[in-house]
DNA sequence: GCACTCCTGACCAAGAAGGTCAGGAAAGTC
DNA sequence: GACTTTCCTGACCTTCTTGGTCAGGAGTGC
């Protein structure tokens, strides 16, 4: 239940893509620097956006990468599967698969549902939202509870 | 973003013991059956339960585990963390420590909201809850969309 | 004393995490 | 056409995690 640094780096530059909007290809040195990302590591990640579609790439001089569809179209959820497979499976097989037997029967549910709220967050927050900083309201809603930013 | 098997097993297998309730000790054994789990490997994780004060234990003939605390006082998240450790970290930092620059400024939130929905289904859900089938509402919200149920 | 059951540490194979390195292949510039 | 730039790709590396197994020790009850 943790989040990879991968899928950090892979939504930190996305992120940067998404504001450099229209003015070109930016370098993939740039993002390294602007988000403090160890640049060859950076460039294999932002090859696997590239093979899902989310960004693309020219090569050479005034080469770079952009993003594939408009910044408010692109959701966390993407760029996190992108990197780190499907969202939420339990022992490797979505949660819909498994079968709970004996006193554990509704546990599947319980993951269903663990599932369901990780997407109610992450496919609902795009690029532009997280560039303008207007968050949608269910983030707005889980964030405003001064606990939610405690450790437990 | 993933659910480990150790954490699936942990939860079924104090699913069993909050079934079991007061009749007694119950054996390893009979947990490692009734969930279809190794012994050896459930050995190992009953005694990180054990160590985190959520089960006990005694050892020789008439031995076994039994919960520490009533099945109503469980939660789902309290078994996780004792098997997996922190919720929703990322690059092993909580969310709150780590500085985010830049066009990812915002980021931190979008985390912070991730890791309070997590907390809002696994802190919600004791073990009592989960035997009886009787699952909190916000459960029940989030599974009833029928895509709650399909993979993406 | 003996059977039973938990307790513990060592070990193990495979894979993932988080990178680094070296070279190749396009694209643009002169 | 040569040269520079930048992405593309695979190989490699170290450390940690996952999902176990094995062997023996230590309480507990009869």
């Amino acid at each position: 239940m943790r989040v990879s640094a991968k899928a950090d780096y892979a939504v930190r530059a996305a992120a940067e893509l998404a504001a450099a909007g229209d003015e070109g290809p930016v370098k993939g040195e740039r993002l390294a620097d602007a988000q403090d990302i160890p640049l060859q590591f950076l460039e294999h990640i932002l090859l696997e956006l590239k093979h899902h579609g989310i960004v693309r790439a020219r090569r050479g001089a005034k080469g770079g990468y952009w993003l594939a569809r408009p910044a408010d179209e692109v959701t966390i959820a993407e760029i996190v599967r992108a990197v780190e497979g499907p969202i939420a499976h339990v022992q490797s097989s979505p949660p819909e698969d498994i079968e709970y037997r004996g006193n554990a029967e509704h546990l599947q549910q319980v993951w269903i549902a663990v599932r369901a709220s990780l997407r109610n967050v992450l496919e609902e927050v795009t690029l532009a939202d997280l560039v303008s900083g207007e968050l949608p309201g269910i983030v707005g809603e889980l964030t405003a509870r001064p606990d939610a930013w405690v450790a437990r």
